[in-house]
RNA sequence: GGGUCCGUGGCCUAGCCAGGAUAAGGCAUUGGACUUCUAAUCUACAAAAGAAGAAAUCCAAUGAUCCGGGGUUCGAAUCCCCGCGGAUCCGCCA
């Protein structure tokens, strides 16, 4: 017999006998939706109800006699995977699993499913489209972001192994001033080859284009600043001591670039029009600045599919911001805001008024808001009548409805608010619906210690940098820990190793949590670490291989050990982690629970011994459990992206 | 000023949505499990002590006002209220 949630058949069974015993002596008794727990200890059975404190209260009686009354009236014949029921302490009931019929039930299923376990399919499939990452191409992907790939990957092998049919789209945010910065600075360089990964050459022209026209805009700004108030004058003084310095910086860094840059930009009497001419022949789709924008972007896109490419990450689809202004999608929004009861004009600026809708549809109660917190209007279009960053979001998620049911964008935390405004457009629009359906997947950006990352003062780390850094501290380590591998074999090895023991890193801390980048948090080689677990994944397989046979006569009722106990219950939990990971996108609970799985893991291998066990029908048992744990090692690694390997 | 998120041993994290038994892991610190060597005529064995070395492993010890204060409850890290600290947003930026 094959069980796709093994664990979920025994609490259904716990779940019957104790609800049947319930409503026979309680009739009246109003059950709880959760009424089982897995209790703290293995002591205690691998399921547990409290429900005995509530009932006290009901029948006034004792929680503990009310248990002993439940136990009596239960009947556990008819359920095969139920061992015994207890009373305990102060009044709990504790189900105890039969290790005999549990055992084999958990580890033949997964024998049988293999590559499939845990993977429990829904049955209510959907379109689901998946953006994430979508780093502005103006730099490298650095460290900060990098959290963001690595969620939105996990997340879409999550959704897609539930069942649904997933597309991971990349949000190209070419339109407005960043882009253009680097495509004036590009051609006053005369349009040169990049040398190196090609992010990292428009990262450098970005910072060192952008600091340099600060750095002007602020003198002219000074200049001019003699009959503004003595506060504001000194604030501008201030900013410009700021960008001076990064100048400085800039300079020693980049002396090449940084000196042509200055002598051609010095010549241009104001930058500040060109670029801005640039941005306005860009949206309005002009051919000599549209082909030199793509050029720029598809240069740093380039850089960026190599780094994903590094890691492991694809995309699907590449959406180009500017394709919506293109193609009419952004004025058509505006047309249909416009001729909404929740659109006005203020200074020859056109605004949304997200309170309004909100009030109107009496949707804050569903987006969680409170009634009385007041919510800014959205600028829609500026005065000199070009789109925003929202504005053209609300016909990219339209675009998106079309393609797909569902809708999770991977975007900072920093953003709740755009989002929150543009599921209020999408309902003015005529869509509350897509309240339900879009969901935005937050996480807190990576910091420095003591500092946030900028890309326009030049001060961030690159995720490649990471990489490179994960890359060669594995190799020493492999080198230090096995000194007798070829040095083919340590490369090899320390590949997988470095990107697991990032992935694992920027996956396994809670999104919403803040993150400070150290380098130990990220090169972490000691427990609680991918390597760790790839090790025990690799040690299972090592096992396996010298064991070299098929458990045919394994005998599950000599499973009874402790450790051997709280293995089985963990493999047999793994398709219900998966379920909550899935169904409320935790790809964190994945990281978690196979760094457990191999803690116990190896308190059981260090423990038993598997080949030479007592008896032929235990050593097959046990050859059994570790067959069936590396299976589950592999299909949970699989979800965060990470390899399981063969040996390390 | 207002909104949102976060606050768990010295450090990092899980648990919080759906309250339940002793707050669970990791790092760091301390000790232990392993191997080798060590006095003289040789060989074998055992023990102790000392020294050196190894480990993507295990065991143990140590260590917590679950940010503070109230409240709800038989029971609060978890729910509610009031504070405190940190992050972030409140642009005719993206």
């Amino acid at each position: 017999m094959v069980c796709v949630n093994p664990f979920s058949e025994f609490y259904t069974g716990c779940e019957t006998v104790l609800k049947d015993a319930i409503n026979r002596l309680y009739p009246d008794f109003p059950l709880p939706s959760i009424l089982l727990d897995v209790p703290p200890n293995l002591e205690f059975g691998e399921l547990a109800a409290s429900v005995c404190f509530e009932l006290a209260k009901h029948a006034k009686n004792k929680p503990r006699t009310i248990a002993q009354e439940l136990v009596q009236a239960m009947d556990v014949s008819g359920f095969s995977l139920i061992d015994s029921v207890q009373a305990a302490g102060a009044g709990y009931i504790n189900f105890r699993a039969n290790s005999e019929v549990f055992s084999s039930l958990t580890l033949k299923s997964i024998k049988e499913l293999d590559a499939t376990y845990g993977y429990v399919k829904t049955d209510k499939p959907k379109k689901i489209l998946l953006e994430h990452t979508s780093v502005n191409p103006v730099h490298p992907i650095h460290i900060g972001q990098a959290r963001n790939p690595m969620l939105g990957d996990a997340i879409s092998r999550i959704l897609k192994n539930r069942g649904h049919e997933v597309s991971r789209h990349y949000y190209v945010d070419d339109v407005g001033r960043q882009s253009a910065v680097i495509a004036y600075g590009y051609t006053k360089l005369g349009k040169p080859k990049p040398e190196g990964k090609p992010d990292r050459f428009i990262g450098e022209i970005y910072t060192v284009t952008s600091c340099i026209m600060e750095v002007k805009r602020l003198n002219k700004a000074v200049k001019s600043s003699k009959n503004l108030e003595a506060q504001e004058a000194a604030k501008l003084h201030r900013e410009l001591d700021e960008w001076v310095s990064i100048s400085a910086e800039m300079e020693q860094r980049f002396p090449q670039l940084f000196n042509k840059l200055l002598a051609e930009i010095s010549k241009d009497p104001d930058p500040e029009e060109q670029v801005g001419k640039l941005i306005r022949a860009y949206e309005a789709g002009e051919e000599a600045a549209k082909q030199l924008l793509r050029e720029v972007c598809e240069l740093c896109l380039k850089g960026f599919r190599e780094t994903l490419c590094s890691v492991e990450i694809s995309v699907d689809c590449w959406d180009w911001e500017s394709d919506l202004i293109w193609n009419g999608d952004v004025n058509r929004v505006i047309e249909q805001l416009k001729a909404s009861p929740y659109v006005f004009e203020e200074n020859g600026v056109l605004e949304f008024d997200a309170e309004k809708v909100a009030d109107d549809l009496d949707l804050k109660k569903k987006l969680g808001i409170s009634d009385d917190h007041e919510l800014t209007p959205l600028t829609l279009v500026r005065a000199d009548g070009t789109s925003l960053y929202t504005t053209r979001d609300i016909a990219y998620h339209l675009w998106k409805f079309e393609q797909a049911e569902r809708v999770v964008n991977v975007i900072g935390m920093e953003q709740t608010l755009p989002q929150l405004q543009l599921k209020l457009a999408l309902s003015a629009l005529g869509h509350p619906d897509y309240i339900a359906n879009l969901t935005h997947f937050a996480y807190s950006l990576v910091r420095l210690p003591g500092y946030r990352m900028s890309s326009r003062r030049g001060r961030y780390i690159t995720l490649d940098e990471v990489m490179d850094g994960a890359a060669q501290r594995a190799y020493n380590e492999v080198s230090k820990r096995s000194p007798h591998l070829s040095d083919e074999e340590k490369r090899q090895i320390s590949v997988f190793v470095g990107k697991g023991a990032v992935k694992y890193a920027l996956v396994s801390v809670d999104p919403t949590k803040p993150v400070v980048f150290t380098w130990d948090r990220v090169l972490d080689f000691e427990n609680n670490s991918a390597p760790y677990i790839q090790y025990s994944h690799a040690r299972a397989r090592s096992i396996l291989r010298k064991a070299s046979r098929e458990p045919k006569s394994a005998d599950y009722s000599l499973l009874t050990d402790s450790m051997e106990r709280e293995l089985v219950l963990m493999l047999a939990r793994f398709p219900e982690i998966f379920l909550d990971a899935a169904e409320n996108l935790k790809p964190n609970a994945i990281a978690d629970y196979v760094n457990t799985l191999a803690d116990k893991f190896n308190r059981f291998y260090t423990k038993l011994p598997v080949i030479k066990a007592e008896s032929v029908g235990l050593s097959d048992a046990r050859l059994a459990l570790v067959d069936a744990t590396r299976i589950v090692f592999h299909n949970a690694l699989t979800l965060l992206g990470i390899e399981a390997p063969e040996r390390m």
